[in-house]
DNA sequence: AGCAATAGTATCGATTCGAAACTAATTCCT
DNA sequence: AGGAATTAGTTTCGAATCGATACTATTGCT
């Protein structure tokens, strides 16, 4: 198969993987708010990185992240640091339901792989989403333990060590490290940092 | 990162490489239908075959194709066969389209991992989607050269082998063999084949 | 203070999509 | 052979989605 054949194939497994839509009460769209906001640091949790990430406009995302606050599977908080930022998070509610997420098809096939070739599918698509993110000139989510922003101390010898994200010069706790971020930047040199004018977190 | 998180960034990558939407004048919709009738072969390049292949309803496929055959990308033709059939064909305003598919992105990052790479990538593509189709009860679709129903004779020693679809008693060319089809089955021992009533094609 | 940029929301119109009803052709079953 | 069920395709209708645009409020920069 060429490479078309297989970008296709990739397009299939995501859309069969979808689901039928209307699962469980919500929408394709639905799903996908509660998946990205499950996974996302409290940096990310915006209607602006979901909005990014999820490669629609601002109007778009802001109706859907509405819709789930008002069904009661996202709280809603404004931000004490940044007038401006609004924060959103899962509820029980919205936790459990993600416990029936029709996506779980997909990730239980992929749970299936071996791990050797489990391991060798994970780093072919952070390649090729950095590569398409990079092509589009859009940001490429990933997770803080592979950011160049990670900043790891060691407070004392042989203690806990603590993380913090030097372009937000905020904490980091160890379970946080894995969450998605708006502002990862591969931890590689010779990369030249995307342009940010508005480095403030809520 | 956890096979949900790998499932995401399959679903990711995929709505990432779809495009802004309208490029070209096409909608996201159109696209995959163009690049489905392109990859199809005679006996799937109908609705039927697409609804299933894109996961929607018959009568939303019917609006699409109609969209794309009255702006002159496909062309329609009963079959006289069975009166009931209708296939599509891409015209060469369709092909010339797909040069400039928005889908080529990712086409091109697949095309720039080493070769070994992206064979395992290919095969892990697609042991899942068997493994997803089968779940969700649905088909999976493949090519002829993988399926179990491809006949192959050679004629005189020598000579050039002669290629049939055993399941509808059709000759096939040699480069009809890479095609897609509704009615693949993986070529393996003991797969109860999935049941079908009707095995008459256009 | 003034201007530009950012975060989020609201509204409108076009598109999409699923469900259901429908026509016509074919196959199954007795 | 003939009626019932199945299949292919289309149409219609209403709901949901989405992009574009305009808008408010807050923050950053100079």
């Amino acid at each position: 198969m060429d490479s078309r054949g297989i970008a296709q194939s990739i397009a299939q497994l995501a859309r069969m993987s979808a689901g039928d839509g209307h699962v469980c009460g919500l929408t394709p769209a639905q799903w996908n708010t509660l998946r990205f906001f499950a996974r996302a640091n409290r940096f990310t949790r915006t209607v602006s990185a979901f909005a990014e990430f999820h490669a629609t406009t601002r109007g778009t995302a802001s109706q859907t992240v509405k819709g789930l606050v008002s069904e009661g599977y996202l709280t809603r908080s404004r931000s004490d640091l940044d007038g401006r930022s609004v924060r959103f998070d899962l509820t029980d509610k919205g936790r459990s339901a993600l416990s029936r997420d029709p996506l779980d098809v997909l990730s239980e096939a992929i749970g299936n792989l071996p791990p050797g070739i489990r391991n060798q599918l994970e780093t072919s698509l952070k390649r090729l989403t950095e590569e398409v993110a990079r092509t589009r000139g859009k940001p490429c989510f990933g997770s803080c333990r592979l950011c160049c922003h990670l900043a790891c101390t060691l407070r004392k010898p042989g203690g806990e060590p603590a993380y913090a994200c030097d372009l937000l010069g905020q904490p980091l706790a160890a379970n946080d490290l894995d969450d998605l971020c708006v502002n990862f930047e591969t931890a590689q040199p010779n990369v030249t940092p995307r342009p940010r004018r508005d480095g403030k977190i809520s």
